[in-house]
DNA sequence: GCGACAG
DNA sequence: ATCTTGTCGC
């Protein structure tokens, strides 16, 4: 992995197609003692991002330690590439950790992405890593309105290929989408998402570790681990 | 050609 | 993604 940056869009798609063929995301049998969330922050029209890592003990969910980076990026957001303007600094953090989590929630999606390499399933293929998408917005896919309490859940469709699942992490609240990274089932992917309900829509790995790159970037909490 | 479009 | 207070609804 490298030269991301200097990537041209075509390039880019090259590389998706050519890492999609490393995907496992059969269903398994899966021990999680520690969960990650992963996420990134950054400053409006600046190219300095703020990625971080958040470890939590499973199921108990309290936080254990963490890893954060800065990094500059000039890969531009551009819609089913996001992995390529966030991916490096995500692999900086992780690399940093002494212990790493049996499962990474990453925030966008997994295999619900056009061409199945959303940025769960990329960073999934380019560490070896078990990863989980869970994004707050459908990018590709159609799905039908999951009943309004929590734990309903519906089957995100790519034509008859099931790509996740839009689970109803909140009782009357919008929805959140759930797909495989890497190294994990559709199945697999829900139930631990399903396992890591807080009092908030966003479950906490992802909710944590947003709330962490936030003071990392407002200069609240320095570079490292922990 | 038109519309959609993670963070 | 980020900038922000109050406010509506259960």
């Amino acid at each position: 992995m490298k030269h991301y940056e200097t990537l041209s869009i075509p390039e880019a798609t090259c590389l998706q197609r050519q890492l999609r063929e490393r995907l496992d995301i059969e269903e398994r049998e899966l021990s999680v003692r520690l969960i990650g969330g992963a996420d990134i922050s950054l400053n409006l029209y600046s190219s300095t991002i703020y990625a971080g890592i958040i470890l939590l003990s499973f199921p108990q969910l309290q936080p254990v330690g963490w890893s954060l980076v800065q990094a500059e990026t000039r890969f531009p957001y551009v819609p089913g590439y996001l992995a390529f303007r966030e991916v490096p600094a995500l692999v900086d953090a992780w690399r940093q950790l002494a212990v790493k989590p049996d499962v990474l929630v990453i925030d966008g999606h997994g295999i619900a992405h056009p061409r199945r390499l959303g940025i769960a399933a990329h960073f999934g293929v380019e560490t070896g890593q078990p990863s989980i998408g869970c994004a707050k917005k459908l990018l590709t896919g159609q799905y039908h309105e999951p009943g309004l309490l929590v734990g309903d859940h519906t089957p995100i469709m790519a034509g008859t290929e099931q790509i996740g699942h839009a689970f109803r992490s909140k009782s009357k609240v919008a929805p959140v989408f759930v797909s495989p990274g890497n190294l994990v089932g559709l199945n697999n992917s829900l139930e631990i998402i399903q396992q890591c309900k807080g009092r908030y829509r966003i479950p906490e790995p992802t909710r944590l570790a947003h709330e962490l790159v936030n003071r990392f970037r407002r200069g609240e909490v320095a570079a490292g681990t922990q």
